[in-house]
DNA sequence: GCCGTTTTCGGCCCGACTGTTTTCAGTCG
């Protein structure tokens, strides 16, 4: 579900692409680049703004807000079109080949009249890229070697398959004498939903040996760069791992550098610069003496630019910078805040494991609450009937004696129709604990279909959750349209919340719909969506989901305490 | 193209590494 907002980030990252290739000044392509990112952060819809709201957004002047006033009354921008026209769509894709930026693409497109990268590796094989200036056989290869992986694996991977690549990593560095301190860093510390590639930093006197065994990994199939701090490989999966070291008394300045994200760094160097400062990975300096001012740790760093400490998950450069200034920066949601799930399966339906073994995860995980949620008769693949409902609920009467610290509530993830009704009659409903309700069919049907769908499904009384609401698969489903803003509205209407749910390939709600779902003052819950017992973990990455959408520990339904989640269920229900 | 506890014009983040250079441009993060 595209909102206005998204849609006119990407057409503004699309145009300062295009500016590059046509050759633009560079603070011109910045200009649109920052306009763009600042456009899809904005937490307003663009469309309820008028032109001194649209100003109001940061990197967004007036010229900015011309355009954006063209697209929002044409649906159309004259001038990117009039680009379009100009600079061939393959050159783009072109720029996405690692080590090939917008001055190689446009020599390429000079000189061999190449503008796709089929072209490319077609002329590249043919050798037909010796003899152009500034181009030599290593650079053939590097481009080769490029199209190759960018088709084998095509850019980023799912968050849980990072983490595992990284903790390995570590895993296998962390032992060395050299290493002081190690850890991941980038996209990854960040909790984006999906990973790039991998930054490993790490804390030493001594790189050289940390290097040639980073180097000699038997997962790494190549080195990409090899040099005295910093070391870039290609491992067997396709995945590009960088490992940077830093003296220990640089780690803090080290660490913010390598989390990113790059306008963030931007934007905190710009306020070192307007002070007389340098900030770099090596410290936070005086510009003039060249003398340290801060450089050990996060904290220092961050409270020498009169900050506090931001946490990793909001370092986007969508306001946390400002709003740290202003005193206003949230304390967002912990782990630790997390009293239990509020939807998980069990082999019963679709799970992989019994009853008992998930609930033996729980009680380890800590909860004070943990609901079983699987499937029910309007999904006809799972096999679930009233009649396993109720055993299950027996079972679990039962299986409660064994856990004094935790209360194990029985509910259902009931499928929305197409109509917005969902499963079972509202005798039967009112039997469970608590309700999740999700679409699990019907992904595509027009945007008013579907909002309205969702909505009907939240005025039914016994829904307490609207499981993955934009039902996307990374990389492989869209999400569905529906109006977000309307479906926001009605969840706080109706007492229902929005479910952030926390496995890897779903992500969903995601980080920009939490952000607008809290700030309408929706409640979200954090769930995990757990079909086996080590799923319980993903819970940590709808943790940062949440976070990177600034979701405090009291707009989550599951930091709550047992007490205060009946209440929520029980205020909704009739009578 | 944006923006202003120096400014409405003249700035705009910083450093490592590669490749093809013989002093540096391009790319990346």
């Amino acid at each position: 579900m595209p909102s206005t907002n998204e849609t006119v980030e990407a057409l503004f990252a699309e145009w300062a692409e295009l500016l590059q290739l046509a050759g633009a000044d560079a603070f011109r392509v910045r200009a649109y680049e920052k306009a763009a990112r600042s456009i899809g952060g904005f937490s307003k819809d663009l469309r309820d703004l008028d032109d001194k709201g649209l100003r109001a957004i940061p990197s967004v002047g007036a010229s900015m807000a011309a355009r954006i006033r063209e697209y929002l009354e044409t649906g159309t921008l004259h001038e990117l079109e009039d680009l379009r026209e100009q600079v061939p769509a393959g050159l783009r894709e072109m720029m996405r080949i690692p080590s090939l930026g917008p001055k190689k693409a446009i020599l390429l497109h000079e000189t061999l009249g190449i503008s796709t990268v089929d072209e490319l590796a077609g002329a590249a094989r043919d050798g037909k890229l010796r003899g152009i200036k500034g181009l030599g056989q290593k650079t053939e290869e590097n481009l080769l070697r490029g199209i190759q992986n960018l088709r084998e694996h095509g850019g980023r991977i799912l968050i849980d398959a990072a983490m595992d690549a990284a903790v390995g990593v570590i895993e296998a560095l962390r032992g060395l004498a050299e290493v002081d301190q190690i850890t991941y860093a980038g996209s990854l510390r960040r909790m984006r939903d999906t990973i790039g590639d991998i930054d490993i930093l790490v804390a030493s006197a001594n790189a050289a040996p940390i290097m040639d065994s980073f180097a000699g990994l038997s997962s790494v199939k190549e080195v990409l760069a090899h040099g005295e701090t910093k070391t870039s490989v290609l491992t067997d999966t396709g995945l590009q791992i960088d490992l940077r070291t830093v003296p220990a008394d640089a780690w803090g300045a080290a660490l913010i550098y390598f989390t990113g994200s790059k306008s963030h760094n931007i934007k905190i160097r710009e306020i070192a610069v307007r002070r007389g400062w340098k900030l770099s990975e090596w410290g936070l300096f005086k510009a003039d003496t060249g003398k340290k001012i801060a450089a050990e740790t996060e904290e220092e760093v961050y409270e020498a630019l009169g900050l506090p400490w931001i946490p990793p998950t909001m370092r986007e450069d969508t306001g946390e910078i400002e709003a740290a200034f202003a005193g206003t920066l949230p304390t967002v949601v912990e782990r630790r805040d997390i009293r239990g799930d509020l939807h998980s399966h069990t082999n019963l339906t679709d799970g992989l494991a019994p009853l008992e073994e998930m609930l033996a995860a729980a009680a380890a995980a800590g909860y004070s609450y943990y609901v079983v949620t699987d499937h029910a008769e309007g999904l006809p693949m799972t096999g679930m009937d009233r009649g396993k409902a109720l055993a299950q609920r027996k079972r679990i009467a039962t299986l409660q004696k064994k856990y004094p610290k935790m209360t194990i509530l029985h509910g259902s993830e009931l499928n929305i129709a197409k109509d917005g009704s969902v499963d079972y009659d509202p005798a039967f409903l009112a039997g469970f604990d608590l309700l999740v309700a999700s679409v699990h069919s019907m992904f595509r049907l027009p945007r008013d279909e579907q909002t309205a769908r969702i909505i009907r499904a939240m005025e039914n009384p016994f829904i307490n959750v609207i499981g993955h609401p934009t039902g996307r698969l990374i990389g492989r489903r869209e999400p569905i349209d529906v109006d977000f803003e309307s479906i926001c509205n009605a969840a706080v209407r109706t007492g229902t919340a929005l479910e952030v749910n926390s496995f890897p390939d779903r992500m969903d709600l995601r980080d920009e719909h939490v952000r607008w779902a809290i700030e309408r003052g929706v409640t979200i819950a954090i769930d995990t969506d757990s079909h086996a017992p080590k799923h319980l973990e993903h819970l940590r990455f709808g943790v940062a989901t949440a976070q990177r959408g600034w979701a405090r520990k009291t707009d989550v339904l599951n930091a709550r305490t047992l007490k205060q989640l009946r209440t929520f269920v029980e205020k909704k229900r009739p009578g």
